[in-house]
DNA sequence: CATGAATGAGAATTCATTCAT
DNA sequence: CATGAATGAATTCTCATTCAT
């Protein structure tokens, strides 16, 4: 690397040029590295997705990703903190697709309506990462279902805060928002769950409506 | 095992009695035999719910079940099998259950209510089944995935059935049933779910007051 | 098995016979069992001699043993325990062969002289084994330092214990009985060691003379 | 390398004075090149020392010596070289000290204890070299033991010339030296090697009066 | 010259399944 | 029928060595 750099500065007649050139250099083997670390992952979303994560094997992985099991040895520690990488990304994904929706709507009522829709259309839109986040993920072993409990966990509470928004705010009459939330989250999980498994509906976003005016109820909105 | 018992006979009394009385011995080993099985079942339930399907080995049900190995593979082809007869004596444990207490219910709407009682009751009485059944068994491996949502289907079917039943009763309005059923029994999966993983609620049946009103409402029903 | 004993049962008069017959086919199968058992241990200590312990691989004794590698597993629970069975094989061979030699003798002198010549003597009688004991032990890694220093300390041990006897026993003088009993073993491990690596001398028990002579005033003995 | 150097005069002062100082600067270069070479070895020292040959991976000594992988391959051409310039250096700093010792000290007889002393001096002030020497090293391999074998022969043969020496001049009476020489080396490196992996003693000096006299007295002389 | 990404040939160990006894 | 010895394919992970930058 310093003689690709003397390189540079010896052909221009600038030395900081040489700096300025040595960042790119750089930059272009990080992004070599930042293409190889991705490609790794999109690999392992597809074999895990496809096999499950014990049967899932580090060589497939390098076979799909054209690396060597050495190079994604490189990368990650081991099998799981794959996986776990893989997690946390739909899970910060879906996260922060929600709440953007969310945020973006001042209507009260309808935060919840995008949130809803939006979590169906990301699910719609990743459908190897859905089937790991979904199906995967707790029967992966035991490290797992303490990390899948804090993440449905997360999911649950921003459903619950807002349920309990909804109630302060007056928009919706009390109810028991901890076993609500859980409970709308097991409810979508399961409709998208049973997309993914079996294709039905054709077009996961097709659920929402009937969804939607489900949940609503259930917190004892009429519809309008 | 029929030649062992005889070798006690022959050794007791009479080579010949022991021929005689085969029938009985027949039965004796039969009955043996279902012991072993059960045996054999209780080990697996304990083995697979305490490491997971992939992560339990055929030895340690062996060892839990006080048998060998060659005697499991006598009783099973493989151990997948073990796996899905599990699977499918809880689900049919829930099924009839949840049957039961909906035919000795009249009242139409008092029919969910029981039959969700039950699930949950069941539920709470089988922890290591239960987790067995919504834990493990998604994640256990690509042939476990179509038998898996063959049961949500079934459960969904039931839920289903009640809530056509209903709206054809006029004890509901009318509402998306294919969805419905299949967000009930996510949202009833999901409130078990983390029963099972975290122990919240301590007792798995403090949750039914909560779901009950939050079915109800979420099919149109006012609570009285 | 059962079946075994019953058709010899029926085909013979007595019943007794049937047990004895038993106990026989137990025997034979521990017999079997013996037998791969040696044949691993005997594969290891080639292999292990030949390539050192950390080159060696399992896959290799497997062969050299004509068992498969699951079958070494059976018997041992891993590569490290082949080792530390074989060791302490040959330390068991080689402390009770001294003691014996020693415990014949009852003349004080003699006995030390006698210890001497069997050890040389078992030591040239296990070329491979002894190979293992002083050459490829110490430096198999940090687990077996501490197993080889008890080993060796186990021998200086002897060597002390005989050294004082000696010295109370007015045979010998007076002499820093610890380090001496250190240094004698390390005498007579460095001879062997030669032996073994450099083929020098051709025959080990050639050392004896010199070496006796050398360790006898070492502890102040004129030789006769 | 040289160019590497460039690049810091050409951004200090001026590029023009890089080349011609190239002399200097070659020096200077040398100079770097002989503190990472040490820096290399002394790391090796540490990591082998800790880890045992095998167990010691090119990275940790990479890591211990502030180099990279490929830094270390610009300087060995393999891991088994670093190995061997290490034990070639302690074998070196044994023998030469324990000859200037020698030729110091005119009287035969002390020419002996003081090398002796000399050796005990040496290998207490570098434990980890020692431990390198003595333990790490016989076990490292088939393709070391060659090597560590001459390394052994030329201390015997030290000793031995010493011994022949001492026999022609009369100080001591003849004996086999051939077996003596080995036998001392033997003694002394058993005691050294209990010191190292156990401790004991304490201060490695501390067994010197005693292995001084047992090694005399083991050549036919009375303690005076 | 230095760096560290990449390779790939093993290594130890596990385990479902078979089968002789 | 039961047992447990035996198999061997599969798996995760390691690491010396190479080489583009």
């Amino acid at each position: 690397m310093i003689l690709t750099v003397l390189f540079v500065t010896i052909n221009t007649t600038d030395a900081s040029v040489g700096f300025v050139e040595s960042r790119e250099v750089l930059d272009k083997q990080q992004a070599k590295s930042q293409v190889r670390f991705s490609r790794i992952l999109d690999a392992a979303t597809t074999v895990f997705s496809q096999k499950g994560y014990k049967d899932a094997a580090v060589d497939d992985i390098a076979l799909e990703s054209q690396t060597s099991k050495g190079g994604i040895y490189f990368y990650f520690p081991n099998k799981q903190a794959i996986f776990l990488v893989l997690l946390d990304k739909m899970a910060g994904l879906l996260r922060s697709r929600a709440e953007d929706a969310m945020n973006q709507e001042p209507d009260m009522l309808k935060k919840g309506d995008a949130a809803l829709y939006t979590m169906l259309q990301t699910f719609a839109g990743h459908r190897t990462l859905t089937r790991l986040f979904l199906v995967e993920a707790l029967g992966a072993g035991r490290e797992f279902n303490d990390r899948m409990m804090e993440i449905h966990a997360s999911f649950s509470r921003l459903i619950k805060d807002y349920l309990d928004r909804a109630v302060a705010n007056g928009t919706i009459a009390p109810l028991n928002t901890d076993i609500a939330s859980v409970a709308w989250f097991g409810a979508v999980n399961e409709v998208v769950t049973r997309w993914v498994l079996t294709g039905q509906p054709a077009q996961l976003e097709e659920a929402y409506p009937a969804l939607r005016e489900l949940l609503r109820r259930s917190a004892g909105l009429v519809a309008q």
